[in-house]
DNA sequence: TGGAGAATGTTGACTGGGTCAACATACACC
DNA sequence: GGTGTATGTTGACCCAGTCAACATTCTCCA
């Protein structure tokens, strides 16, 4: 059922054809990305794929969900195996999810462009994202535990520290930021402010 | 020149099809923007848009500078009419961009979406977000100077606040952020966390 | 073992939409 | 008034998404 070397029926179409997706949109952006290009790619027809998907949106969908799955497991493991003070975990993990946009720009871009996925909500969509949060707000309610920073909403706080490493993310993917700029000195710098933000204000 | 009622030639077409095009996407998104229906819409036809614009992308871009414009104005007066404290304009302006972008998903999207520009690096559009990357730098070196934040590089901090503000809205947008959460409130925790982070860290 | 029905693929055809080339009209300016 | 340019129009082509009709293979039960 796995493997098959030749075969009017594919096997596992359904698993290929994300992948498949994936990679074309590594090497060529989603523009490049169309339901004739991705069969013929797969040695299948252009018909083929919508015997597992009702149309492209759909594979699209699969695909970005897969993209949040795989930052989840990249972030998870960087906090994982660092064995440091909680803010240092933060600190990590803000850093791989900006790394992760960078080292697959395109796929990232598709994760929140609903642009491309208009349609309704997509829950499979909306659950793999929202995966994602909790994770940080889970984090970062041990990390008000330890008391290094400030005791509040912590979900409030997790769409904060979200936001700017998101932004930082999507800026950089976007070419916004001016190359000259060093990436990991800005990077850390915006960790840190958000960190040193989230800690309490200073007296006014 | 302006007003022209009937006319085998339009009179301003190429200023035209920039506001229909921006119509367009406000009411039905970027996709929703087709050559043939623009120009339909604005009593043309098909290939009328081809003299002003050698296709798609290039009208887009102009929609998208527009855009970059339009933002840099409420940014702008925002600033001016705040007579209050330097920290006070700095967060009302990451309040404006914000709400700009809430008013104006879908063109918001579009501004920040090389996604749907592919092509090289339309340098128009990089010298509109330049611009309101200036404008933020300027204000930011204003307030270091009235000694309220941390001295540290202006652009690199200008950064940081841009990703802060850009990020929350696109999650915004992009509907990725529970429709329970008070958006006020969260706008503002971001414009206060970055504040307070710029201004300096506590000691350790 | 031999279908029967369900999965999975293939092909032809249609549609919408970007774009170009050839042609038409209007304008500007001499 | 005439000519060259700017601006519009139309016909045609191509790509890509998608559906329907048909083909092949698989599964599974009598």
């Amino acid at each position: 059922m796995a493997e098959r070397v030749h075969a009017y029926h594919h096997g596992d179409l359904r698993t290929a054809l994300v992948e498949e997706a994936a990679a074309m949109i590594s090497e060529g952006g989603a523009a490049s990305v169309t339901m004739r290009a991705i069969g013929s790619r797969l040695g299948v027809s252009r018909g083929a794929p919508y015997r597992h998907f009702p149309d492209k949106t759909a594979l699209l969908v699969a695909v970005a969900v897969a993209g949040f799955k795989r930052l989840n497991r990249c972030l998870g493991s960087g906090d994982a195996e660092a064995s440091s003070s909680s803010v240092e975990r933060l600190r990590r993990m803000g850093e791989q999810y900006v790394r992760f946009a960078l080292e697959h720009p395109a796929h990232y871009r598709l994760m929140y462009g609903k642009e491309a996925l208009e349609r309704q909500d997509q829950p499979e969509l909306r659950k793999a994202a929202g995966a994602l949060l909790e994770n940080l707000v889970d984090v970062i309610r041990v990390h008000q535990q330890s008391s290094e920073i400030e005791t509040a909403d912590p979900r409030a706080q997790a769409y904060v520290a979200w936001s700017a490493v998101h932004g930082l993310a999507s800026l950089l993917i976007e070419r916004q930021i001016d190359p000259n700029v060093d990436v990991d000195d800005l990077i850390r710098q915006t960790t840190q402010t958000i960190l040193d933000g989230m800690r309490g204000r200073s007296p006014d």
